[in-house]
DNA sequence: TGTACATCAGTGAACGCGCGTTCACTGATGTAC
DNA sequence: TGTACATCAGTGAACGCGCGTTCACTGATGTAC
């Protein structure tokens, strides 16, 4: 079934970017094949070059557009806060929701593609990429600042993402352990001013596998 | 030049070990390959498995060996610190180091191997060997607590590591811009008390590559 | 509107390559006497 | 202490496999008339 209409091949581009963005969060670049990406996508392997010149040039489109439905998100977020404190609050509880916990859930770009983009080559496409999304969040925060200082305000939006993302990290890395648990609890408590010693609702849920 | 002596075999052992912490840090498991590892050490890939079963025992003791290394190097901030609280401080400012932001340099495993970690099958045995490095790293900042209270340090360590985590995955990641030197310069101000808009010295020594 | 045909998205086999692991072999080491 | 020989750390070729990428081919689509 060759030759398929530009609407059809439209939305083929789009379900191939989709799959990859999806996979390369959760597996890594390295565990992910572009095989594994088209066949997410339903398609075959051997198509994959009439819509990228190279899996590198995916690995871009695939983090950027997480960074644009990971933006959006966060949007939604601000627009629904009554106040740029709350807003800041909102966005450090969804970002580190306990599901976001599960190392095979795909969660921020800004977390799950850090290592991958810290390993590439530095003419990597995607590296400009993940680079302008990280800018962004940063100065989204920023705005979101109440010290009334704009410097200030920039540091403490450096220091809440790098504080939510490496309780991301380390909550997945020890996924299975109470001390996951205990990270992410920790990290959300401190950025949204909560008691420090309040635990993520243990019961019956489990947070083991 | 085979049958080498008792105590060659044991330097060579130790030469494996000593590469593949080095390299699976710098590099990550994926993009180091056993005899990328056997070469490092002066040798040819053939003889690995005379040593280690597999790549994943390797990566196993590889990573306990990076924390027992970082173990020690926080054991002698410690020390040589005045105070409980100036030790923190010691182990942020040598954690954020400007030179740990170079993504090819083989830093904390707490930090570089967290998404291999995280991606690895849950019987890797790595995932044993990190998660208790993790907590006794989260053990250890506890112990330098001031609040009086065991859980509220516990949660203070938690999210002193992973900010400084974070901060530095982050600056890894968005190295050779500036963004990269004021994530790093934050959280280091932030984790340090010191006036949160100070920035890395500038000057001639330069950020980018 | 109908017909002829060039286009090109998708298929599936094939390419060269590097991987983790295995294995027959080597010969200095270390042990038994 | 000296000799005979079993051991086994290390070598290098080979294994099966999956990767990113290429390519000849297909046939419905979309266009030119």
């Amino acid at each position: 079934m060759p030759r398929v209409s530009k609407a059809q091949a439209e939305a083929n581009h789009q379900a191939i970017e989709s799959a990859a963005s999806r996979l390369f969060r959760e597996r890594g670049l390295n565990a992910v094949s572009v095989a594994d990406v088209m066949a997410e996508a339903g398609l075959t392997h051997g198509g994959f070059y009439a819509h990228y010149p190279s899996k590198d040039a995916l690995a871009a489109s695939a983090c950027d557009a997480a960074f644009a439905f990971a933006k959006e998100k966060w949007r939604r977020r601000i627009d629904a806060a009554p106040s740029r404190d709350a807003a800041k609050v909102a966005i450090a509880d969804g970002y580190l929701k306990p599901a976001h916990c599960d190392p095979a859930v795909a969660t921020c770009p800004t977390a799950t593609l850090v290592t991958d983009v810290a390993r590439a080559a530095s003419d990597h496409p995607m590296r400009r990429v993940y680079l302008e999304g990280v800018r962004e969040q940063v100065e989204t925060l920023s705005k979101l600042g109440t010290t009334g200082d704009r410097k200030g305000d920039r540091a403490a939006a450096c220091v809440q993402l790098a504080t939510m993302m490496g309780a991301l990290l380390l909550a997945r890395a020890t996924h299975g352990d109470p001390l996951s648990d205990e990270i992410v609890s920790a990290a959300r408590a401190h950025l949204t001013r909560r008691p420090p010693t309040k635990h993520a609702p243990r019961a019956k849920t489990g947070g083991s596998k």
